[in-house]
RNA sequence: GGUCCGGUGGCAGAAUGGCGAUGUAGCGGACUGCAAAUCCGCGUAUGUGGGUUCGAUUCCCGCCCGGACCUCCA
């Protein structure tokens, strides 16, 4: 059954632009066919719970999005050509392609993990070495590059428009420069497109002598070969807006001028830990694999969902814990009423939703279902299902969700729970808590009902 | 230093030119052998100083504080 019976396409959808800085109606090029670009790992190491942010915000979007309109093209791509891959690669006397291989897989298995949506097309670099170069040469044709001792570098001077996405100006980031400038560079703001490869580092044959892309390159190629040159919405991380998506906007649009490029930029908060940015240079990051070990996929989920996803989060194992609540509260109230399938998305969520991705609003919405849904009311349990599902939430049965991945055997667990009700009608209340609290120790958490006695993991 | 974003109860987090959601934690109660769960009830918040306004948490300015970016970053 398609979503779209669930939604209604009419409410207008507003999205935060970063370009404009202003909230747009989002108004695709082609209704039939919505093309989006995100920005993906660089896979030399697992993602953590900061990468994870800017995935989720794409899943969330991209949901909504496939929900509103026929067909949506997501494109997310893996940088597998990098320095920081050649240095790891080093570092652990590992093969690159092994490294990539398996750090590409660890990737997908965490965003597995957390049900996030796969993109539709999942394209890499190294197979896109050959756009790239044609991007170098046209950029070189027009005078927007220049080659100086085997690098091609881009002229940022050499495009108006540079800083305009960023809102910044050459000026301002010149006094501002940290990095030592390169000296074969006309301008510190000049980024590679190619740069040589020594002999142990993996290369290509270019024109400009063996080596291997810059950056930002890889984005401008796979966006253009898989989208075209213009095309809806390009997202990341708000830490890629410059520099990495302003260089990709100054290539792309010197290469296509009579394009739009992105029409819709749209960037993703900063997940904090104590108050910093998590980050790998800093250290001070847990990864998605470390996370799924202390509390459930959804739990993570609607720990990500609670906070608007142009805010800074600032994660913690007790926010963590929270959520972890929640989602037991929500599959109580499931598990009291269960929910029929495919009801519509009640209004207000999608409303939240629409209004820039206004989750935690809607994740308030979720709440009042839930009371509704507790106290036996169908039409609320249809509609925090409903909801729920479209927030990538509810994948589990309420028996899975509070029953699964246990330490015991639920023959061992019943056999428990029957000794102490046993001692219970016999009045020997030490007993049934010593067995109660064994079973407490064991993860097991028991319940007594008017219907008799459930348990729980902890 | 430059640019930008933000500061709402213990914590998290919406919204709004005029009653400041929701959750969680806490407290009290019901229920329970005791718990758990559930239900009922309670309390506490718009960083600071000005300005505009009949009225500002919301709009404007200064200050303080926090974070991001300034060519590794989601």
């Amino acid at each position: 059954m398609s979503t779209k019976s669930i939604i209604t396409p009419s409410i207008p959808l507003r999205l935060y632009n970063s370009h404009s800085r202003a909230l747009e109606v989002f108004t695709p090029m082609d209704a039939d066919n919505i093309r989006l670009y995100f920005c993906g790992p660089t896979v030399y190491d697992r993602v953590h719970l900061g990468n994870l942010r800017a995935m989720l915000c794409a899943d969330v979007l991209v949901r909504l999005l496939k929900a509103r309109y026929e067909t949506v093209t997501y494109v997310r791509n893996i940088t597998d050509i990098d320095d920081k891959i050649i240095a790891r690669a080093r570092d652990n006397h590992e093969d690159i392609d092994a490294l990539t291989a398996r750090t590409t897989k660890e990737f997908h298995d965490d965003l597995n993990a957390l049900s996030i949506i796969a993109p539709d097309i999942e394209p890499r670099a190294t197979q896109h070495i050959g756009d790239m170069l044609a991007m170098i040469s046209s950029l070189i044709a027009h005078n927007h590059a220049y080659e100086a001792e085997g690098h091609v570098l881009f002229d940022v001077h050499s495009f108006d428009s540079y800083g305009a996405l960023s809102g910044r100006s050459l000026e301002d980031m010149q006094a501002g420069a940290r990095v030592e400038v390169a000296p074969y560079k006309r301008n510190p703001g000049d980024f590679v497109l190619w740069k040589p490869s020594a002999e142990d580092e993996p290369g290509w044959e270019s024109p400009y002598g063996r080596g291997r892309p810059g950056w930002h390159l890889e984005c401008s190629a796979m966006s253009q070969r898989y989208l075209g040159p213009s095309f809806d919405i390009h997202g990341g991380g708000n830490d890629l807006l410059f520099p990495h998506h302003e260089n990709e906007r100054a290539q792309s649009l010197c290469c296509t001028p009579d394009s739009a490029f992105a029409r819709h930029w749209l960037h993703v908060g900063m997940l904090l830990c104590n108050g910093e940015k998590m980050s790998k240079s800093l250290g001070n990051f847990h990864t998605i694999h470390k996370a799924l070990e202390h509390a459930p996929a959804e739990a993570l989920r609607l720990l990500y969902l609670g906070s608007h996803y142009r805010s800074t989060l600032d994660f913690s194992w007790e926010k963590l814990d929270e959520a972890r609540r929640i989602m037991d509260r929500f599959y109580r109230a499931l598990e009291k009423t269960p929910p029929r399938s495919n009801s519509a998305v009640p209004h207000p969520v999608q409303e939240a939703l629409c209004d820039d991705l206004n989750t935690p609003l809607a994740i308030a919405e979720l709440h009042k279902y839930a009371d509704g849904a507790m106290n036996g009311q169908q039409e609320d349990a249809d509609s925090l299902y409903a909801a729920g599902r479209l927030l990538g939430l509810f994948g589990l049965t309420s028996s899975e969700w509070f029953q699964g991945d246990v330490s015991l055997d639920t023959e061992t667990i019943n056999a428990l729970i029957n000794q102490r009700l046993e001692a219970r009608k016999a009045k020997d209340f030490a007993k049934a808590d010593e067995i109660r609290a064994h079973l407490t120790e064991q993860g097991i958490l028991l319940e007594d009902t008017p219907n008799g006695t459930t348990w729980r993991k902890a």
